[in-house]
DNA sequence: TACCAGGTAAAAA
DNA sequence: TTTTTACATGGT
């Protein structure tokens, strides 16, 4: 086991980010200021031990198994745990907003956590049109454990190879419609044959990718809008079309209900260009708020 | 029980 | 062209 760090641009607040993180994984025991996940380094399954060890500047420590690819667990790390997102000119702008103010202040630090690969986060935007986030997840639980891999007790997200062999009805026992199924494998195929370099949208722009992923049979306006705020990070990205965000900027932003998605579009206006880090902030807000209440209930 | 949940493609009109 | 519809599961 080697110990690798690397530092992350201040605020970073890691254990908050992942009692947000937590929030929508609750049925797993997990160490409150450890990140376990397995990932794949250059195919080779392993399991990562994200924690802070400090915060100013900050530096997470990193435990792998696989001491010849350090470059290339550090680049992971960082994705994973966004450390290139400097927050400073999103509080700036935040800072005398009435409601993002304070906010900002009580979740200082906090970054999105990212999966591992894009293969899984586009998986993932499938796998949430139009379900709760719950069977969402219960159903991806699923597929990882038949199709995924096992590392030491933890399980690597499945390879698009595994999943472009697996026939739709195999997809289908995780769950799955029969429409997701397709979609799915339909994504596997694409990225496992070569036919789809997800690498290279990294540095695309917001435009170019919204024009190649659209292409893609199951990745409409919000899956694509969903990959490029929490695929890539792109923090004035917003899925306006997306229910959760409709509600939770008429929550806190509007009169309390629901807004259209160009009422949403216009509430997050004052944020440009961070619009999709303040929807962000509103949701962790929401949810660890309500979790806070269940917990004292 | 019924209805909603962080949509999409395909059918029907 | 625009408008319906089917879809799987989990929580309330």
């Amino acid at each position: 086991m080697t110990v690798l760090s690397v530092s992350s641009i201040p605020p970073h607040d890691f254990e908050l980010c992942l009692r947000l993180a937590r929030s929508f994984s609750p049925d797993q025991i997990q160490d409150p200021s450890v990140l376990r996940s397995a990932v794949r380094i250059q195919d080779n399954p392993t399991v990562l031990e994200l924690c802070q060890v400090r915060r100013a500047p900050v530096t997470l420590e990193i435990q792998t198994d696989l001491p010849g690819n350090a470059s290339e667990v550090k680049r992971m790390a960082r994705r994973i745990i966004f450390a290139d997102l400097d927050l400073s000119p999103f509080y700036r702008l935040a800072e005398l907003h009435p409601v993002l103010g304070p906010i900002t202040r009580e979740l200082y630090g906090l970054k999105p956590i990212r999966p591992s690969s894009f293969f899984e986060m586009l998986v993932i935007a499938i796998t949430e049109q139009q379900i709760s986030l719950a069977a969402a997840h219960r159903i991806r639980t699923r597929m990882i454990e038949h199709f995924g891999d096992s590392v030491n007790g933890f399980w690597a997200f499945p390879t698009p190879l595994r999943l472009s062999e697996s026939p739709v009805a195999d997809l289908m026992t995780c769950g799955l419609s029969r429409r997701k199924a397709e979609y799915v494998k339909g994504l596997a195929d694409k990225v496992a044959n070569g036919q789809l370099d997800l690498d290279q949208l990294e540095t695309m722009s917001d435009e170019a990718v919204r024009s190649l992923l659209l292409q893609v049979r199951g990745l409409g306006p919000w899956s694509v809008d969903y990959f490029l705020i929490r695929g890539l990070s792109r923090p004035d990205r917003v899925p306006a079309d997306d229910l959760a965000i409709r509600s939770v900027v008429g929550q806190y932003l509007g009169r309390g209900q629901r807004l259209s998605p160009q009422g949403t579009m216009r509430k997050l206006s004052p944020f440009k260009p961070y619009r999709g880090l303040a929807a962000f902030y509103l949701l962790a807000y929401q949810r660890l708020t309500k979790d806070h209440v269940e917990r004292v209930i």
